[in-house]
Parts: C-alpha cells; sequence; structure tokens
DNA sequence: GCTAGAACGTTAGTGTCACTAACGCAAGTG
DNA sequence: CACTTGCGTTAGTGACACTAACGTTCTAGC
C-alpha cells in the first residue's frame, strides 16, 4: 500500500534532488577554496577537451546557458585561466582559449572534484558505483531526446 | 586515464545534478498544474503521515527550513488546504493541521508525482528502479551522520 | 520565585541556479 | 539588398538553500 506513510521517504524524485543538493553543496564548498565554482570545471574542461571553442560553443557543450557564461568567462580572464578574443574570421565570435595558468587550475579542480566524489560515492561499492553511473547516464539520455 | 576526454561526462557529481535538475523542474511544471510546488506536497504528505504537527516539527521531518516553512504554510493555508491554529498547550507553536481538502489535494498530487517519475524513470527497467532507490538511499543516510 | 537560556515562528536578506526576453551587431541566404 | 539567423550581452524572474536577527514564550538552575 504505497498510501500513507514512506511516501515521501520513497519518491525517487525526491531522493535525487536531495542526493544532488547535498552532493552540489560539498562541491561548491569544495571548489570555493581553489577560487572557483562549478561552471569554472565544466568550461575549464571543455577547453581542455575540444580546445578553443565561442561561448555558443561552449554553450552547447557544457550547458551553461549563453547569459549566464558571460560572467563565467569575466570570472576565468579575471583569474587569467582563459583568454576571449575576437574571432577574426567571424567578428561575431569570441574565441575562449585556455592558458597555462587555465590548466593549471584544472588539474587542481580534478583533484578537489575526485576527493568529493569520493566522499559522496563513499557508502557505495565500486560495483554500485558504476551502476550510479549507468543508470543516471540512462536517464539523461532520455532528457535530451524529449 | 581518466585524464582528457569524458571527464566533464563522467562526473557522477555533475550526472547527479543534471538529473535532478531535469526531474526538478518537470516536477515543478506538473505541480504548478495544480496550483502546488514541491514543498506543498512534503508538507501535505507529512502531515497526512503524522497527523497534526508543530512547524518546527514540520521543518524537522521535510527539511524545510523554518524560515521558507512560513510562506508555505501561508499558501496551503490560502488554498484551505491546511490550518494554522495557535497550540493553546504552548503558546510559541501553531499546531498545522490538514482539511478535507488537503487531503484531497495530496491524493491528486500524489497521482501527479507518480505520473513524473514513471516519465523519469521510463529508461530504466523495475530492477533498475530499485537499484536506483536503494543506491540514493544508502546515500542520503550517509550525509545526515556526516 | 527569578533569571538565563533555549525553542518557536517570523521577517529580511544573500547567493546560486535555471531560464526568458530583448538588444545591437555581424554573417549568410534568396 | 532585404531577411533571417547566429552571436554575445544585459537585465530580470522565480525557486531553493541557507543565515541572521527579533520578539514572544517556555523551561531549568539557582
Amino acid at each position: 500500500m504505497e498510501h500513507g506513510a514512506e511516501r515521501l521517504r520513497n519518491l525517487r524524485t525526491r531522493l535525487l534532488s536531495f542526493a544532488a543538493t547535498h552532493s552540489d553543496r560539498r562541491v561548491n564548498e569544495e571548489l570555493s577554496k581553489a577560487d572557483a565554482r562549478k561552471w569554472h570545471f565544466a568550461v575549464l574542461a571543455t577547453l581542455d577537451e575540444f580546445g578553443p571553442l565561442s561561448q555558443a560553443q561552449l554553450s552547447d557543450r557544457t550547458r551553461i546557458y549563453r547569459s549566464d557564461l558571460v560572467s563565467v568567462i569575466n570570472e576565468l580572464t579575471d583569474r587569467g585561466q582563459v583568454v576571449r578574443a575576437p574571432d577574426p574570421a567571424d567578428r561575431r565570435r569570441n574565441v575562449v582559449t585556455l592558458t597555462p595558468a587555465g590548466h593549471r587550475q584544472l588539474a587542481r579542480l580534478d583533484r578537489i572534484l575526485a576527493g568529493v566524489e569520493e566522499e559522496i560515492l563513499a557508502p557505495l561499492t565500486a560495483e554500485e558505483r558504476d551502476q550510479l553511473t549507468r543508470l543516471l547516464t540512462a536517464m539523461v539520455e532520455r532528457f535530451k531526446v524529449i
């Protein structure tokens, strides 16, 4: 009888959002020690993977809204981790490029995030972690389609 | 070599937060059709499970901050789904009680949330859904301890 | 009994995030 | 050349998580 007790606790949408809230909070706490936030990592990692990109491309790949990306790039340029330059081939565009400092920061954030992940996933075995990754990936894959 | 490509996509904290964001958005979209939001459900379900409670008790059980609970209770009383009355035994307290209309609304929200859950979990088999519940529960259990 | 501390509800305010709207400019398309 | 589309940017909205402070009321230790 799904009715009555346990209703709240077993609601998976709630469980999911609760887990994510906690995880996000920890991530932001730790990243802020390195003067960063999660979007910083997303942008730095994407540039590292794909090379210099326009802001629109960065927005597509990181799922950060174009409008929010502006201030993220501002923050990263302020910290010297990224360079924003107009694209001579298309003057609407800015080309965003990783600097050596940005590369070092990325390595730092990598270590931090690995630590937080370890902490968050601590109660799970290695197989369970893989399983979780699989399940979540299946779910978010679906979102993009719909 | 975890380094380089795939870094972002495989970051489980990101996967988690992405899945939760989408799930939350869908939940709120559907609940708003019933003139509700997720805290409404949390409060109504908790009152249904435990009977009349003070706001502090509600805050403990739903994990809604006391300060945010004020407006949630306001909204629910405006809709006639809940009654807030001073506790004669302890005049610091308000006792919050479910009304018949609140009970009906709860049933409605139950159906809505079941639908959204079904949609969100669509790509998963029944076993996988159980597994997900198990894994997430294990994670959030840990949070409370730490 | 009285006083000190704690609990209660409330108000106000902060910062992050997801998301929308509108704008000026530049590029490609018919 | 007009039209549309893409680009970066500014401004703003609303939900959430969270903190601080306040007045009122209860409870415990002296």
